[in-house]
DNA sequence: TAAAAATACTCCATAGGTATTTTAT
DNA sequence: ATAAAATACCTATGGAGTATTTTTA
């Protein structure tokens, strides 16, 4: 493929993205007949058209969709260059595009800050937070750095770094406080109220409850932790949440915390990022920071009545 | 890294491999300034020099080694774009660029060019024979499609495909035809000739004599199979070969074939690629052609003494 | 007929060439 | 003193722009 350019390469990358010749142009800042242009151009060398041209919308042939494919990871690999040459610029610095799950975003977020902001000044964190299976994806394509999810992810090609585990708790109405704890069957029986499909938290509560299978269920869904406790205030039903939600999801509301009897229900918590970034070596160090700070302390508010219960 | 080019990347990757700009430039078919200036570009995008200039000799810095590294990978990436559109063009046809050992290569390669030729008419083979490592090398940097090795390698990156096994034979005087087979214990207080270093094959006869160790042995080396077996008509010792070079190697020789009893030593050989290489899927239907072939008979001229001390 | 891609052409940025100077051994 | 790389300057290729035509749902 003498002759391919990197630019080529982006354009067939943005085509197969925008599925529209003026959008992808577009998004590549150049006009239209410019994209026209190279995409005939790369064409011409390969000696086979990349896109199907059909009036209204356009499609990759099949030939043009492993090229993208290949396309995607050789630029991903040009991006990491620039990595490289902040991996060799020492302590860590610049931009770091850091991505958080949902359900633990709020609780660890502003000691990550912190810490980070303390032990790195120079360095410039980008937040986005999303579920797992988005997260993974932009690492892997490259549009993240790092990210903060439940372990383990079992993705070759992600490094995993465990920063801490922490339990589940109930969370149940004021008035049911002095109850003994629910076993997990027992919950089923109990109107559960859980996060929307695709948080994994979600998966991690049904499956402590034994109710994995799609069996219908007296559960009810809410987009976050926040919600669900709101709505267990209001006697709507019990919830389960990470020990680092209690002291700012239970703070005024009419609800008990009781803690379960092990083996309790917990999660891990920790960072990913590409086996292939070159600065591996510093998001390790990140790691290691952020380890340091430990779980976010499920104390500070810690309920009398889960004692109670649990004794 | 946004700004650089394929052009740059070959360019300082040239220039790592000749360290001279002069010849690195001459090998891109470009003038010397013309690489200076795009060296200039590159580490001007960089932010930081990729070469150390001193005068009579260049050297990389530690940034540009670690830079050249991905460059190549890249590269590699590149490369095999083309492999890809070669792989939709159906049945494999072009150039494929074949390594093989040198205690393969004359007894099964006239095989493999046949049933090549015969079964992909379309298909260019270009062959370099090579010991192992040379050919490992010469894969992983993209620079050999496909090579005939001794099994196993052990590198990830690397698929494997067996062909056939094949057992040693031991080559002694004709004198000593009618000697008992020696153990691999009498074997060590036996002249043993052998190849030379880099060889696997010397390797996989000193693990049958369990001489794996540097112990001083009445060893003496050839650079060929034929070299030995030339050797030990002269009387200067014993030498093992592999089964397919019997006929070959034992036309005219005052030498006498034996085999070894179970378990006798064995090679496995087989074909090695890159995981990544597109062909991938074509290179495997290659794969079951020569497996098809079988292993070289080392029949023809079995030697009647060789039944004898067996039986 | 209207949206979208291809074509025609023009321009300019830049990669690469030649000639020369600077540098380091 | 000499080999090697940098600099200066020029040229030409081709990437990208504007204007327009062609295509097809």
């Amino acid at each position: 493929m003498i002759g391919v350019t990197l630019k080529q390469l982006r354009y067939i990358c943005a085509l197969d993205r925008h599925r529209h010749f003026g959008r992808a142009a577009e998004s590549c800042s150049i006009t239209q007949p410019a994209l026209s242009q190279q995409i005939k151009e790369l064409e011409a060398l390969v000696g086979a058209p990349l896109v199907e041209r059909g009036g209204r919308a356009i499609r990759m042939t099949a030939l043009g969709a492993a090229f993208v494919a290949r396309a995607q990871t050789i630029l991903l690999g040009v991006e990491e260059l620039s990595d490289l040459v902040r991996a060799a610029e020492g302590p860590l610095a610049g931009r770091l595009r850091l991505g958080i799950i949902p359900t633990v975003a709020p609780y660890f977020l502003p000691q990550v800050i912190k810490a980070l902001s303390h032990d790195l000044p120079g360095l410039e964190v980008e937040m986005r937070e999303a579920v797992t299976k988005s997260l993974i994806a932009d690492l892997t394509e490259g549009a993240l750095d790092l990210a903060i999810v439940a372990l383990p992810i079992s993705e070759p090609s992600l490094r995993e770094y465990p920063l801490f585990d922490e339990d589940f708790v109930l969370v149940r109405p004021r008035a049911d406080a002095d109850r003994p704890v629910p076993s997990p069957e027992a919950l089923q029986a109990m109107r559960l109220l859980l996060l929307e499909e695709g948080h994994c938290f979600r998966d991690q509560a049904l499956s402590f409850c034994e109710m994995s299978g799609p069996q219908p269920r007296q559960v009810m869904e809410g987009s976050s932790l926040s919600t669900l406790v709101q709505m267990v205030g209001a006697g709507m039903g019990v919830t389960l949440i990470p020990e680092m939600a209690v002291p700012l999801e239970t703070r005024s509301t009419a609800v008990a915390i009781a803690r379960f009897p092990a083996p309790a229900p917990r999660r891990s918590i920790g960072l990913v990022w590409r086996r292939s970034n070159p600065l591996s070596d510093q998001l390790q160090r990140i790691g290691e920071i952020l380890r340091r700070l430990g779980a976010p302390r499920g104390g500070g508010v810690e309920p009398v009545n889960a004692r109670a219960t649990a004794s």
